[in-house]
RNA sequence: GGGCCGCUAGCUCAAUUGGCAGAGCAACUGACUCUUAAUCAGUAGGUUACAGGUUCGAUUCCUGUGCGGCUCACCA
């Protein structure tokens, strides 16, 4: 009869009307459930084990996913947050008026609390046999296709809730993210980490360099930046006198979108007092792969066509030499901007004219280096001039005792010996101020920072990971949307 | 921001060289007491993203716009 959306609404409205004049509410307060659907199937093979015939009575509730009706006797699939069980309706108890109309008037979508005894049909299927049921909730909209899911990327993102309903998967992933994030949680508070938070809102955004985004304070006047990075205010913590302090925390880079940037992410910093990369190193490596471990019960796993094995030791390996391996550039050899640009157009690299040095080694690290650092990598001492916020490397002028971790060519956590000489630091934060003035809103010198630095910072160990990357490794996914929640889109019209 | 690709019924997808826009699911009517992508018979559902253009005729060709995907740039 109907089809077109507003016409499927509107036999939906005519259902709700007719079910209002049977004289009930079809959006009760609560259903007090026995069981989920999940417990409720373990329920069933526990009372099959004992060998017991007796039939248990539950009650589960949830949504309405299929319905299959069979002359005198019908099938539901109903889905709760667990899973979902088979309901059997038999016409001997439905025999009801009232209650059969109610029957009638069911749809897809809809959700129900049923009572029933718990069994299994010929062909072994867990079914309640239901003796009693009630509306919870009547839908208004048709749920997408059953048996391909919602598939329109688009629509995935911008209506996640039809994804979940509909694909089983996508709930998965996001019931590892939470476990990732609460194993990690758990690693750094059982080895004396102190969570805390930091403010979201700043007069400037420093600790990495990035664009922010601006927003203007009403009652105060003035305009405060979203934090591009956690650093600055921890390491406030650490020379307060914490010593072991961590933040999982939303952060905010006005930058292009893609496969693996999303305008806000979230990221754990962590800052850990009288240690060294060497420590951080060591730390990274133990909570990564017992969260790994935890997660899928031995150190490795598949992503795409690789499997990646966490097993502790890492591949550490000194950044230079493995550039040199790769590309033939020895950037040490050419110690300003214009000789390393030359050697490397000499191998044809598209080099942007504005890069400085930092960033044409970062040019030859991401085209001929992370592209082989498949298995869990540690690459470590960074050129100092990618790297305003780390400690020089005895010895060295321009190193620095930096490191980031590597996995299936993904940047998955950077660390470093934090820099906590005060004259030095601010001599580099106005290094680079000259070099970048790129964005007018952006502040790079943190006043405020300095001044609590030259109070005094211990010897720190600083780490930060990407944690949506995190995420996307051990739920194979290859598009940062797959593990954010709500990615940011376009508004549509 | 650039390049390439896509947008067809609520959902998943077709449509030959430019020639009546079609199926499955969902919906509606009916049959059916163990089905599970139920099955069977029937009914209904379209501004082919939007705006123009070419043409006797456009889902199809062209231009523009919107949104998305991939990619490049940007992102230490």
């Amino acid at each position: 009869m109907a089809s077109r959306l507003d016409d499927l609404i509107q036999q939906r409205l005519d259902k709700l009307e007719r079910i209002r004049s049977l004289g009930l509410d079809p959006y009760p307060r609560r259903y007090k459930r026995t069981h989920t659907t999940e417990q409720a199937i373990v329920l069933l093979k526990q009372i099959e084990d004992t060998s017991k015939t007796e039939i248990i009575e539950i009650s589960v509730a949830g949504r309405i996913m299929a319905i299959r009706k069979m002359g005198k006797s019908s099938f539901m699939d109903i889905q709760d947050g667990s899973g979902k069980i088979q309901l059997i309706f038999s016409n001997t108890i439905l025999s009801e008026e009232i209650v059969s109309e109610l029957f009638r008037d069911l749809d897809i979508g809809d959700f129900i609390g049923v009572k029933g005894g718990l069994m299994r049909t010929r062909t072994g299927e867990p079914t309640i046999h239901v003796a009693e049921f009630t509306l919870l909730s009547k839908s208004l909209l048709p749920l997408p296709e059953k048996y391909h899911g919602l598939q329109d990327v688009d629509a995935r993102h911008r209506q996640r809730y039809l994804d979940l309903i509909s694909n089983q998967e996508v709930k998965e992933t996001f019931r590892i993210r939470s476990r990732i994030i609460a194993g990690i949680r758990n690693y750094l508070n059982s080895h004396g980490f102190l969570e805390v938070e930091t403010p979201v809102l700043q007069p400037s955004a420093g600790g990495a360099l990035a664009r922010p985004f601006v927003t203007h304070h009403h009652s105060l006047d003035c305009n405060f930046y979203l934090r591009i990075a956690l650093e600055l205010h921890l390491k406030r913590l650490i020379i307060g006198g914490f010593d072991k302090v961590y933040e999982l925390g939303r952060i905010f880079r006005n930058e292009g979108l893609s496969i693996r940037h999303n305008p806000e992410f979230t990221m754990l910093e962590s800052y850990q007092a009288y240690a060294d990369y060497h420590d951080v190193m060591d730390m990274l490596e133990d909570m990564v792969s017992s969260v790994i471990r935890e997660i899928s019960g031995e150190y490795k796993f598949k992503f795409g066509d690789n499997t990646i094995d966490f097993t502790p030791p890492w591949q550490r390996l000194d950044l230079r030499q493995t550039i040199i391996e790769y590309s033939g550039i020895d950037f040490m050899q050419f110690p300003d901007v214009i000789s390393l640009r030359n050697e490397m157009q000499k191998l044809n690299i598209e080099v942007a004219p504005v890069r400085d040095r930092g960033r044409l080694i970062d040019e030859l690290l991401s085209t001929f280096v992370e592209p082989h650092l498949i298995q869990p990598t540690i690459l470590y001492d960074y050129p100092l001039d990618m790297s305003p916020l780390a400690k020089k490397k005895p010895g060295y002028d321009n190193i620095v005792e930096r490191f980031e971790a590597y996995v299936c060519g993904m940047e998955l956590a950077n660390a470093f010996s934090e820099l906590n000489d005060p004259i030095d630091q601010r001599q580099r934060f106005v290094n680079q101020q000259r070099s970048r003035g790129r964005y007018e809103e952006q502040e790079v010198i943190d006043e405020d920072f300095l001044t609590a630095m030259a109070y005094g910072m211990p010897p720190t160990g600083g780490l930060g990971v990407g944690i949506d990357r995190l995420v996307m490794l051990l739920t194979n996914q290859q598009s940062i949307r797959e593990v954010i929640l709500f990615p940011q889109l376009r508004e549509k019209e």
